[in-house]
DNA sequence: AACTTAGGCAACCGCTTTAAA
DNA sequence: CTTTAAAGCGGTTGCCTAAGT
């Protein structure tokens, strides 16, 4: 279902954005036809992922090294996994997301076989309003505020300020979580569905928590505690690497955590 | 049946981070 | 240490389809 306007072709931009002196090769844009993805299918199989400034010109293929990146972790990997997103899926998307904020990548981590675009899409599209529905805020998974005619009614078009946030009182002190330097660690960002990928995360989540809304979360602030992985340093709670990875894990695997929370959240509102 | 509006999602954009030279 | 290239991420755009009028 893709649809992008294919002409567009101002080819006086690189990829990056840079400006060019030459003339660049006519880049083509929009949908990828059956064809480029067989072309691109076959040679990632011959010469693997990477590359992907120099992939378009070597596999013969008239597109941007980013276009080609995007199709292929997006839409042609082979553990793409298809169809809609299940219940339990859902569920867990909303427990990270309640942790982890837009972090959309390091929640697909999470997610073997979906895709950020796909989890960001599906969280625009459905779970912020079903969030809204039940009066929840869906940055911060906080009750909404009373806001007369502006909530739940604020219909919006996909994400651009998809919802009306009323200011918020400080969150209330929440773990000290990485912010977008989330990205580029190394590993190519979509953190291998299943493979443990928040490695990164908690390599970094000791860096600053500005930022980071939506994580003022009791709940971790709980396991931390319960886990003696809580130090309060110059009033940010911190958590160790093991402290969060383990948590996050047991967003995943122990749906019991929720439960065992139910208190604190009615007490936010029912969250989640 | 024709038109309008809203929803869904693939693709693109621009910025940041990391690695290499 | 500085510069540059490459890669990744989150946000945004815009087309198609379905639903509503």
């Amino acid at each position: 279902m893709a649809r992008r306007k294919p002409p567009a072709q101002h080819g006086a931009r690189s990829e990056d954005g840079q400006a060019q002196t030459t003339a660049p090769p006519p880049l083509k844009r929009g949908p990828w036809t059956a064809e480029e993805d067989e072309v691109l299918v076959r040679f990632v199989a011959r010469e693997g992922e990477g590359r992907w400034r120099t992939l378009p010109r070597r596999a013969g293929l008239l597109r941007c090294g980013k276009s080609c990146r995007l199709r292929w972790m997006n839409y042609l990997r082979p553990d793409i996994k298809r169809g809609p997103i299940a219940e339990d899926e859902e569920d867990l998307i909303l427990r990270l997301h309640r942790v982890l904020g837009n972090r959309w990548s390091l929640i697909a981590g999470r997610l073997p076989g979906r895709t950020d675009n796909e989890i960001k899409n599906y969280w625009n599209s459905h779970l912020s309003k079903k969030l809204i529905a039940q009066g929840l805020d869906p940055r911060t998974h906080m009750p909404l505020a009373a806001a007369p005619g502006k909530t739940a009614a604020a219909t919006h078009k996909t994400t651009a300020a998809p919802v009306v946030v009323p200011p918020q009182p400080p969150p209330p002190p929440g773990p000290v979580l990485p912010t977008s330097s989330a990205a580029g660690t190394g590993s190519d960002g979509h953190d291998n569905p299943g493979d443990g990928g928040n490695d990164d995360l908690a390599a970094t989540m000791s860096v600053d928590a500005d930022g980071f809304e939506g994580f003022g979360d009791q709940l971790l602030a709980d396991y931390a505690a319960s886990r003696g992985g809580f130090e309060d340093v110059m009033g940010c709670p911190m958590v160790d690497d093991d402290t969060f990875t383990s948590f996050l894990d047991s967003l995943m695997n122990e749906r019991q955590l929720a439960a065992d929370h139910k208190g604190v959240m009615n007490d936010q509102g029912g969250a989640i």
